[in-house]
DNA sequence: TTCCACGTTTCAGAGACCTC
DNA sequence: GAGGTCTCTGAAACGTGGAA
């Protein structure tokens, strides 16, 4: 369990500039998705602070964790603790950004997951001999008939020219295809997302001028209402 | 395929710190 | 001083890659 008291390291205390520094850097170096940059953030985030500051990758990975955990239940007041109006709206800007980046990159490990889970299960269907060759090749196949177990060793041969290669190849192009329209899919996926996340920042942005304005317009009252 | 080593992530306990 | 939050820490769980 902790350590004694003698041993502890002393606390970390991130101050609101010294989450921005932190946002920064994992937002230009993206650990999401390079585990290793971790340790660059955390040795970045030391070279760009004024106190001493012990900060580990480990340090760098929870206390992000953290903010987006707090960024996520709009804890305002948490992120907001010992920092101006201005680095709280700056800070969820970045925070908005690196959930972006988180989510991208689970859903691409989600996808390979995915695809992978299904190559091993087309693998497997082949080996048990459950494997249904598709319409057009089963004419071709060597003593194919409905009920007759696929082994690998048969769906190797094909009448003619012994070879099962121009299937294959066939079979390869059409998912190659499949799998551009996918990445063409996700592509504009993304450029949606992004767009629609540069127009609520803007908005964010145009809030908080409104918000100024309004407030200095009332100081402005005020005064008037103090001289009069 | 199994085993092992190593790295990463998650969890829970406890101390440090802050606010009221 | 009490209570809540933050941070640090070790342990366990999990994932991955290489060797046998």
């Amino acid at each position: 369990m902790a350590l004694p008291k003698l041993f502890r390291k002393t606390q970390v205390i991130f101050s609101a500039k010294d989450d921005l520094n932190l946002l920064k850097e994992v937002l230009a170096e993206n650990p999401y998705k390079y585990k290793t940059k971790l340790e660059a953030v955390a040795q970045n985030v030391k070279e760009n602070v004024d106190k001493v500051f012990n900060v580990t990758s480990r340090r760098v990975r929870e206390r992000t964790q953290l903010l987006l955990q707090q960024f996520q239940k709009e804890n305002y007041e948490a992120l907001k603790r010992s920092g101006t109006e201005e680095e709280y709206t700056e800070k969820q800007q970045l925070l908005q950004e690196i959930q972006s980046l988180a989510e991208e990159e689970d859903k691409e490990q989600k996808e390979k997951a995915q695809q992978k889970d299904k190559d091993e299960h087309s693998a497997k269907l082949i080996r048990k001999g459950q494997w249904k060759p598709l319409p057009q090749l089963r004419s071709q196949m060597v003593g194919y008939s409905e009920g007759v177990t696929v082994t690998p060793s048969k769906i190797t041969k094909i009448k003619g020219n012994e070879s099962i290669m121009p299937y294959l190849k066939e079979k390869c192009d059409v998912e190659k295809d499949i799998k551009m329209a996918e990445v063409n899919l996700r592509k504009e996926e993304l450029k949606l997302e992004r767009e629609r996340f540069e127009m609520e920042r803007e908005e964010r942005k145009q809030k908080i001028e409104n918000d100024k304005q309004q407030q200095l317009l009332l100081m402005e009252l005020i005064k008037t209402v103090q001289k009069s």
